[in-house]
RNA sequence: CGCGGGGUGGAGCAGUUGGUAGCUCGUCGGGCUCAUAACCCGGAGGCCGCAGGUUCAAGUCCUGUCCCCGCAACCA
């Protein structure tokens, strides 16, 4: 075993369960995994933390409407998460949960340090209050009456009691860090973003709430709960036992990198150190924003129904060929774009017709050639030495790339090994030796070689790809052996081991059945199945009967003169016509809207959008076409002014 | 002048500290038959959005400009 190179902490954010994890997510955790492995592999004492936030006000919500409690809902949910890294061989070290005791005791014991410090205070969260809205709101974001932006009534001065933290005060410190430590926050882009942020003033941190209580109870005052800042980016230290139990903490922090989405970059290269400060413990070495996957060029989310699942691809073809396409497709920082067929390719190509094919001819003609036992080493000839050279030198260009976390880098070069195997067989044409006796020698030589190529690919790709790694030992006659990364350094390492033919490891798939397959998997089957809708809370229907929708035609539309988005009509409802504003620009041309017949909320509550009143609504309906979202109206034949039931 | 990202051969992307423009796929032609109709070789195809500037030398630095995409402000 290499000796230990020092310590490795690396964390993943804690995801929100506030419902099921994405190929997003998994895509973040698979390189920590990727990376956690790979530091072990080469000697690092390597600690790997994920885990869960769990508190918050929109978990409350979620859990009432379910009908259960928010501990018995996170309990589910994370449940469900635990079960996914497990499916997908995530070797964390630790999984936090914020609910769990010891996370607690800790984030109190942290708030009550930072409030003896004087760095917490209570204050008021003043501002201005929009009583209907139950809502503060800023100067900056009162619409140009200075009423509420919202309902576009009159606000009143209000203060609510709550909890402060002083991040104000570490202004200063926070610019210095970004300016002496260029390598804190990568990519460089995202640094830029960070400064520009704090030179524009930093203001002090509200804390805690009173308004929900699914949280940790502040210690000394029972009527608040501590937000999100203080209890979940602390997480990576009570993890640790901070403050109570500091074996693990003092050696494994300060943490060598966070991984973080980009969202998030700011919370983590901010916030968090400022409480480090306060707390007087050493910053994270690094933070590393990485890139979202996005679907079709647009961002992923519920409602756009173009959620990627990971256990369906994992189902499907295996939680390695996931875990390759997501390090070996992506730049590390970038937006990626994520289709099934660019998946499908990079799995046919890189994993069927490079790997899993070298496999299996080299495995092939070794039984066919050789008896099925592995040659020795022989005299060197033609192409050996360069095949020889790339593969040997093969782990440090790795290294390099993973340094830099550049894990499509890392991976092209163990496939610059692979594809150079596969050129070596053409190049020695081993079934033409295979016909002379007198090249007996020679043919086992080269035999031997390419065993030694497919024996150092199997080390170079272990910590990416675990199980294919162990299947590839397995048939190379090299199951008895534990990869070691020092040894794919070494040339000439094999003679005598048996091998034996599997089935292929990556099947060649036909792309554009897969691509049905997989449409057919998201698509129409949920109508056979009947699966409920995800809905809002259900009302009443007296509810429902205050609501007065009248039919409505268009007698005017033009551009909202302040806003992109607005068009401004004027709709006659049978005796009365008034001004609606709807944020339809983007599809509609004003021309082409005049004269329809619409349904309006006629009984809404007046707002003022960008200084002109809207009285009322108009419904449309959200419309998917290829990918592309419309808004059609909702149409009647009905005269002005009657009423829709 | 709200903040940010991006514009590189047909497609999707790399391009580190400035020094002959790369990769995968596709395409055209060829080779091979050990292998998962896979593998290997060769060709065609780019004035690196546009215009200036710095430099012996710029996709790479500076300035300006056009276009696309997120976010935010407004989508009752």
């Amino acid at each position: 075993m290499t000796q230990s190179k020092g310590k490795f902490y690396i964390t993943t954010p804690i995801y929100y369960p506030s419902a099921n994890l994405h190929i997003g997510h998994t895509y973040c955790t698979v390189m920590a995994d990727a990376m956690a492995r790979f530091k072990r592999a080469t000697g690092y004492d390597v600690r790997f933390l994920t885990g869960t936030d769990e508190h918050g006000q929109k978990i409350q919500t979620i859990a009432d409407e379910k009908g259960v409690t928010p501990q018995q809902y996170v309990d589910e949910v994370v449940a469900g998460i635990k079960d996914l890294w497990k499916t997908m061989e995530i070797s964390y070290d630790d999984f936090i949960r914020t609910t769990e005791p010891r996370h607690v005791e800790r984030v109190q014991k942290i708030f009550m340090e930072l409030y003896e410090k004087g760095d917490i205070y209570k204050g008021e969260y003043e501002g201005l209050y929009c009583t209907p809205c139950e809502s503060f709101w800023t100067e900056s974001q009162l619409d140009e009456n200075g009423c509420c932006p919202d309902c576009g009534r009159p606000v009143q001065h209000a203060k609510e009691e709550a909890y402060f933290f002083k991040l104000s005060k570490y202004a200063d410190r926070l610019l210095d860090l970004f300016k002496n430590n260029p390598d804190f926050l990568q990519p460089d882009a995202r640094r830029n973003e960070m400064i520009a942020f704090i030179e524009q003033g930093l203001e002090d941190l509200c804390i805690s709430r009173s308004s929900f209580d699914w949280g940790i109870p502040v210690p000394i005052d029972e009527k608040h709960v501590i937000y999100v800042w203080l209890d979940a980016l602390t997480n990576y230290i009570t993890a640790l036992g901070y403050p109570d139990n500091k074996e693990l903490y003092d050696q494994y922090w300060p943490a060598n990198y966070h991984l973080v989405g980009k969202e998030i970059v700011r919370f983590h290269t901010i916030i968090w150190p400022a409480m480090l400060m306060s707390l007087d413990l050493p910053l994270p070495e690094h933070v590393l924003g990485h890139g979202w996957l996005l679907i079709d060029g647009g961002k992923m989310s519920k409602s756009k129904g173009n959620v990627v699942d990971p256990v369906k691809l994992i189902d499907r073809y295996g939680v390695d060929a996931l875990k390759y396409f997501l390090l070996r497709e992506y730049t590390f920082g970038q937006d990626g774009n994520f289709t099934s067929e660019v998946m499908l390719k990079r799995l046919n190509y890189d994993l069927a017709n490079d790997l899993g094919n070298l496999v299996s001819r080299t495995v092939s003609m070794i039984e066919k050639y050789c008896g099925g036992i592995v040659p020795g080493a022989g005299p060197e000839e033609g192409p050996d030495a360069d095949l020889k050279a790339i593969a040997v030198g093969a782990a440090d260009r790795v290294e390099a790339e993973m340094d830099k976390f550049k894990f499509n880098m890392a991976l092209e070069e163990i496939w610059v090994l692979v594809r150079r195997a596969n050129k070596y067989i053409d190049e020695t044409t081993p079934w033409i030796l295979a016909k002379d006796e007198n090249s007996k020698a020679r043919l086992d030589v080269v035999m031997h070689n390419l065993s030694e190529a497919l024996r150092i690919v199997s080390i170079l790709i272990h910590p990416f790809m675990h199980t294919t790694s162990t299947e590839i030992r397995k048939q190379m006659g090299l199951w008895f052996a534990e990869p070691e990364w020092e040894d794919s350094k070494t040339f000439d390492m094999m003679e005598g081991e048996q091998v034996k033919k599997g089935n292929p490891i990556f099947p060649r798939m036909d792309i554009e059945k897969e691509l049905e397959e997989l449409e057919k998997l998201n698509g129409p089957k949920k109508e056979e199945e009947n699966i409920p809708l995800e809905l809002k809370d259900t009302i009443k229907f007296e509810d429902f009967d205050k609501i007065d929708l009248r039919v409505g035609t268009i007698l005017s539309a033009e551009k909202h003169p302040k806003a992109d988005k607005l068009l401004v009509f004027q709709v006659k409802m049978g005796t009365e016509t008034r001004q609606i504003i709807s944020g339809i620009a983007e599809h509609y041309k004003p021309e082409d809207v005049v004269g329809k017949k619409v349904v309006v909320v006629a009984n809404l509550a007046p707002r003022k959008l960008r200084g002109l009143e809207s009285k009322g609504m108009i419904l449309f309906a959200d419309n998917m076409v290829d990918g592309k979202e419309t808004l059609e109206f909702v149409s009647t034949e009905a005269e002005d002014g009657n009423s829709v039931c």
